[in-house]
DNA sequence: CTGTTAGCGCATTCAC
DNA sequence: GTGAATGCGCTAACAG
């Protein structure tokens, strides 16, 4: 029923191995010889089977990226990017080669859907894998997560972190086929909440995200960090509170902090779409960002600056960093040195943000 | 070197056919051999090979999902959705059997690249392909992307159109195979201008989409369609502007119809990012929403709510949608009849739009 | 530069 | 219920 490789063979009078050379176009073929099979193709409306061409070949055309959220544009910004980056890298290639499926798997922030995932992925026998955003925060998942990746890595495919720390324990033979490109969460809260003090801020709350996700953590940190360092320390489990990345999490945590503490001048929080629910609660108790209550964000985001006020928060360089990635995954730069790089946060200062009151 | 079936058997004692029954559980199989078999799988660690598996089974478990734009949370939400729904369905098959890799591509609203994933797609003999939002507005590509899909659809390929408008001519065989759920961009469309128009609005501007695309289309018709009814049909060409569904295009857009027409009290923009875009303009020309002009946008995302003010638009059901589309991929639920399903947008009234001044 | 020869790892007939 | 044999469609050595 289906045509292949070989019916193509046969109307370009040829053998199968010389249509195989063509269509990867990885080995010298006459010019002649290789517009005949080329019409072949074309007449025969011929498609390579990847299932085999893989079986044969022990490799497939796959790259997986996995995100948390596919619908938090925070993952969809850097999964764009990494497919771009690789498009642009496979583009040049011959007829049927040279072109990387990447596919984005959306674990939904669940540790067993990406294990799932990257079981499915290393099925396939991929190419690449790219784990994109904070990694959940337990011990006995990260084994396992870091055990499935040095596994990958072993048959073959590469793997690259990306705005995601660095694996427990990946000393040992993992290290070569793994890239890791982390984002500097820590510093960047810490700038930013030193940017709050800078402004007279004194009482902070801080309205953070999921308990087990390591962003999560390093954000915290550095919050942390420069709240004690300012002498700030006492209140700070106080003025925490926990919840998802959405913007319905920042509304009810905003009302909860300004519960504990009324007298609150600023409210940080975990990323930009938490930032518009903390917003949206101020608004809704008749304060106004900033005069009686600044705010501030993380990551901008494309929508923080049309906030009412424009957010202010902590660029991070998601499509650059997503880019590297994809070139990363396809081979197409090489690994930075002792394979870690650390991308920095950039402290973006806008209308949200004001002096203490 | 990697542990195959052939192994697995030796180890459990059985032949390889017993192994490849077990682990696709379509097939009775005794319970002591099955746990034989599970204890060598998991002590080998025993990983399915795709490629092999796919290409004797002739079928695979990927699903593809095209995407215009994956950084946008209409594509995210659907996608997601897609995806769970997806999950769901396939959860309770059997060890290494069920589980459908959905993965999602994003075309960036490139024809080629669409066609090009399509292709890739194909090649996989992947088991189901989505298409969602708005195609490209081109007779030629239309039958190009028509004339891949009655393929994919022959060999056996689930084609699911969810977001997007039906085929130009899927008349024939593909017709079995192909699902089609679209949106009522135009009836919701109308519906927005007619609210408008009830309030008193008489010079309303419209920012809409890329050219050509099917969704601008749409909804531009639905505008039209609303103003010619109202006699406001005259001035309809000098106060449209289209652009790509960015905020930038919004900003562009709503400050270039405020140049042609000074005297507007209401801009209505093609989706709810170009809306913000067009909230900040007027907010830079010191006007007030929606004192001096009203803005609505459309879709309704999750951001929505949160401008300010909070915006009116038309609600789709993306995620209601998307799940359907990730049912009918998995054959889960059957087609609507006649293969095509329309799903209503539903006005959402805010208070980015009052009376006219 | 091109043809021949072997498998790649698994799902499936068939027998038993 | 289980085992033995066959082929899915392609790539990769080798020859020539």
């Amino acid at each position: 029923m289906t045509v292949t490789l070989a019916d193509v063979a046969a109307r370009a009078r040829v053998s199968p191995a010389t249509v195989s050379r063509v269509l990867n176009g990885n080995y010298p073929v006459a010019t002649a010889t290789r517009e005949r099979v080329m019409r072949a193709v074309d007449e025969l409306d011929y498609v390579v089977n990847g299932p085999a061409s893989s079986l044969a070949a022990a490799t497939s055309d796959l790259v997986g990226i996995l995100v948390n959220d596919i619908a938090d544009p925070f993952f969809g910004i850097i999964a764009g990017a990494v497919q771009s980056a690789m498009g642009r890298a496979g583009g040049g290639g011959a007829v049927g080669g040279g072109e990387k499926l990447a596919v984005v798997c959306n674990t939904g922030g669940s540790p067993e859907r990406e294990l799932t995932y990257l079981t499915l992925l290393q099925r396939q026998r991929a190419a690449a894998v790219v784990l994109t955003g904070g990694a959940v925060d337990d011990p006995g998942h990260g084994a396992a997560v870091a055990a499935k990746l040095a596994r990958l890595a072993v048959a073959g495919t590469r793997v690259v972190l990306c705005g995601r720390p660095p694996l427990p324990a990946a000393g040992e033979d993992a290290g070569a086929a793994l890239a890791t490109l982390t984002f500097d969460n820590e510093g960047g809260a810490r700038r930013l909440t030193e940017h709050l003090l800078g402004l007279g801020h004194r009482r902070l709350g801080y309205v953070a995200g999921p308990v087990e996700r390591t962003t999560t953590r390093h954000r915290l940190e550095g919050h942390r960090a420069a709240m004690t360092v300012a002498g700030l320390g006492a209140d700070l489990d106080r003025l925490t509170v926990h919840g998802p990345y959405d913007r319905r999490s920042g509304y009810e945590a905003a009302c909860e902090l300004l519960r504990r503490e009324p007298g609150l001048t600023a409210l940080v929080a975990a990323n930009d779409t938490v930032a518009l629910g903390v917003c949206a609660a101020l608004r809704d108790q008749g304060l106004r960002i900033p005069d009686d209550v600044s705010v501030a964000g993380f990551d901008d985001l494309p929508f923080s600056v049309d906030a009412v006020p424009a957010l202010t928060t902590v660029r991070l360089p998601l499509h650059e960093a997503g880019a590297r990635a994809g070139r990363l995954a396809t081979g197409a730069e090489a690994p930075p040195p002792g394979g870690l790089a650390t991308m920095g946060g950039e402290l973006v200062v806008r209308a949200s943000t004001g002096r203490a009151r």
